[in-house]
RNA sequence: CGCGGGGUAGAGCAGUCCGGUAGCUCGUCGGGCUCAUAACCCGGAGGUCGUGUGGUUCAAAUCCCACCCCCGCAACCA
């Protein structure tokens, strides 16, 4: 008997590299909503996925000499690999280089043209030869390609075009009208002010400077604009346009879309306009999660913060991971990761709160009554409160898992474990087995502590799915008293059902011992992708890996002085340096300006990273790095030669 | 005046919409207990709620005004 339907999806994610904690803290999100939505009686469809098409894929295959498919191949294996320890139960992996997916996008795109929603047009703008890119005028650095810095040429382009304008003033009146469209709402602001209110401009769909994606179906030398690619899979994954759309019919509109809050945008401006221009229902909630944060700064694959979700899972168990990520911070807000609030995290409440009340009720009914569940007597006042949390507690979590509000509903879950273990210190069980006639009372109490515990199992496994059976292995009983339905009920376990202790639930750490062992070892996902030598670009990060002589030999460190520094126009963090190597002259673009004034710059030798390769700031060149040491509260200080040594110098 | 988020106990946060005893987790200090994973339970200390001894009000963390500071994004980590 199932409460209706319900349909949650992920964002898909971009394989350009190894995905992050960031990635699975989204995902194991989306996993415990589904999860939760399947246990309390819904029938529950959750989709996740990759969208691999787009220039940067392209790149970067070329740069490894395989094809792109080749390489989007081998990254999705190791995501596919990630939601496999993480305990991700989808039902479908969409990957938007399916055939049933490129299809329908080509479908729907002809079908939007069809309509007079897209229309060829051109722009104008700015083409740069030699990166084969082009540039609006705003997107010009000095009238120069920003990417490489060379002279460009003025072009038109002709592209597709969406008629975003066209429904600007629908849907500011539809989210305007429907509060929950877009969750948490202040997100709905940002796009009505940012967006939506200046007013929207008409999208280019579709490229033609590249290749490596959907191609346009009556105009191949486009392809398909990755985002209105990505976007469809929502409803391709459910067979909409195909031979088969019974999952589209039963599923569709998705009642959740979890994305990051940098994409809110393209999921309510973009997609609900396509979705109206193909007269289809719109999804009934966008919900916009914030970011894990490493030290304040987003966790990312170019920061190389990251840390790796596989290692965490593998040391302190899968469940204890996606319980942090779920407790810690709620879901509109940004929270911050460390190792250590971690560890803190499962200690306290999970060690020390749920574990150990397992553990002491297990082993009481153990010790005062041979493993055999007793018989439950008359309740007092005292049982009689804490039973009535526990039968309050699914209509309570049920409640605040619809808002998504998830951190909240464990918070409410452990109000009930608390209880518990105040409630074995108010009856003091081991008095009451000191006399034969306290001994039905302490039965009674013993009782009560099972059938609590029992509930907390049932509520705990769609943050941690694989706990339940571990607490019903110990408590003992069939799985058919674990439901949800059985959990907010007193009195199911039958008497005489044998406990068993096992192991511990989950283990105390030891926090200090931990973090100083891994504080060399700390594994920030080691990242494979840059050709850059990333470990030299680094001094602050820890290493993380041992590298050898050679691989050091291969940076180039020389001593430079500073010839020339000003400040980068409009920019307030960089400075633009003019070095001397001796011979040769090197212009560096720096991310000191807070730290170092252009003139206390002149005249100071440091050190540079001279055979980086080159990249442009702000348009400007920049030939190298310089070093320099940062604190834990981010200062600098550069990193200079003691004694007066020649520009040019080597450094090694 | 580009947009947004934030400033509440040593740390991390809730409370602000709808004014009425300033709360939670961790830490810390003291006590209790011995069933339990040195875990559990009780109590204490610790806050001019960013500033203006600004406005409204019997009453302001909460509403209004002005200002200061921090963090994101835009467009800046080489």
């Amino acid at each position: 008997m199932s409460k209706g339907t319900f349909y949650i999806t992920t964002p898909i994610y971009y394989p350009s590299s190894k995905l992050h904690i960031g990635n699975a803290y989204c995902t194991t999100a989306a996993d415990t909503v589904a999860r939760f939505k399947r246990l309390s009686g819904y029938d529950t469809y959750f989709l996740t996925g990759t969208d691999e098409h787009g220039q940067k894929i392209e790149r970067i295959a070329k740069e490894k000499g395989v094809t792109p498919k080749a390489y989007v191949d081998d990254i999705v294996a190791g995501i596919v690999d990630l939601w496999k320890i993480m305990n991700i139960g989808y039902d479908d992996f969409i990957r938007t280089t399916d055939e049933r997916h490129e299809k329908v996008v080509q479908q729907i795109f002809q079908d939007l043209y069809d309509r007079g929603e897209i229309y060829k047009s051109s722009y104008e703008g700015w083409y740069c030869t030699p990166c084969e890119s082009f540039w609006t005028e705003l997107q010009l650095t000095n009238g120069k390609c920003p990417d490489c810095g060379r002279d460009v040429e003025r072009t038109r382009e002709e592209s597709y075009f969406l008629r975003l304008s066209k429904y600007q003033d629908w849907l500011i009146q539809y989210i305007e009208e429907h509060p929950d469209f877009i969750q948490p709402a202040s997100r709905a602001n940002e796009m009505l002010q940012n967006f939506l209110r200046p007013g929207l401009e008409d999208l280019a769909v579709t490229r033609n400077s590249f290749t490596w994606g959907v191609q346009v179906p009556f105009d191949p030398a486009h392809v398909v604009y990755v985002w209105v690619d990505a976007l469809s899979n929502y409803i391709t994954a459910l067979g909409y346009g195909s031979g088969d759309t019974a999952l589209y019919e039963k599923y569709w509109p998705a009642d959740i879309h979890l994305v990051g809050k940098e994409i809110v945008r393209f999921h309510t401006i973009v997609w609900p306009i396509m979705l109206k221009m193909l007269d289809l229902p719109l999804p009934k909630q966008i919900f916009g999660h914030g970011w894990l944060t490493s030290n304040g700064q987003k966790i990312s694959k170019s920061l190389g913060n990251g840390v790796d979700p596989v290692f965490l899972c593998g040391r302190y168990g899968t469940d204890a991971i996606r319980y942090f990520l779920m407790r810690e911070t709620p879901l509109g807000s940004d929270g911050n990761y460390t190792h250590e609030s971690l560890l803190q995290r499962i200690n306290s409440d999970l060690a020390n709160d749920l574990g150990n009340l397992l553990s002491r009720t297990v082993a009481m009914i153990e010790k005062y009554e041979g493993g055999e569940l007793p018989e439950c007597g008359p309740l007092t006042d005292i049982d009689r409160e804490i039973v009535a949390i526990m039968t309050a507690l699914p209509g309570r979590v049920e409640e605040l898992m619809n808002r998504l509000q998830v951190s909240s509903a464990l918070q409410e879950v452990w109000k009930l474990v608390s209880a518990a273990n105040r409630y074995i210190d108010q009856t003091a069980p081991w008095v009451l087995g000191k006399s034969e006639d306290t001994r039905p009372r302490l039965r009674t109490v013993l009782y009560v502590l099972a059938e609590v515990s029992r509930a907390v199992a049932v509520h705990v496994g769609a943050v941690m799915p694989s706990t339940p059976e571990r607490i019903r292995a110990q408590l003992g009983g069939g799985p058919e008293l674990y439901t949800w339905e059985a959990c907010g009920r007193f009195g199911v376990l039958p008497a005489g059902t044998r406990v068993c202790k096992g192991e511990a639930l989950f283990p105390r750490i030891d926090i200090a011992k931990e973090l100083e062992m891994n504080k060399p070892a700390t594994p920030t996902a080691p990242v494979q992708t840059a050709p850059a030598p990333k470990a030299a670009a680094a001094p602050e990060k820890t290493a993380d890996a041992l590298i050898s002589i050679d691989e050091f030999a291969r940076v180039n460190l020389r001593v430079a002085l500073v010839t020339a520094a000003e400040p980068v126009p409009k920019s307030d963090k960089l400075l633009k340096l003019t070095l001397s190597l001796g011979a040769e002259q090197r212009t560096v673009v720096s991310g000191i300006a807070q730290h170092y004034k252009p003139e206390e710059m002149v005249g100071k030798k440091v050190v540079l990273v001279a055979n980086l390769q080159p990249a442009k700031l702000r348009g400007i060149l920049s030939e190298g790095m310089i070093l320099c040491a940062s604190d834990e509260e981010g200062r600098l200080t550069l990193v200079s030669p003691q004694n007066d040594i020649a520009p040019g110098a080597e450094v090694r």
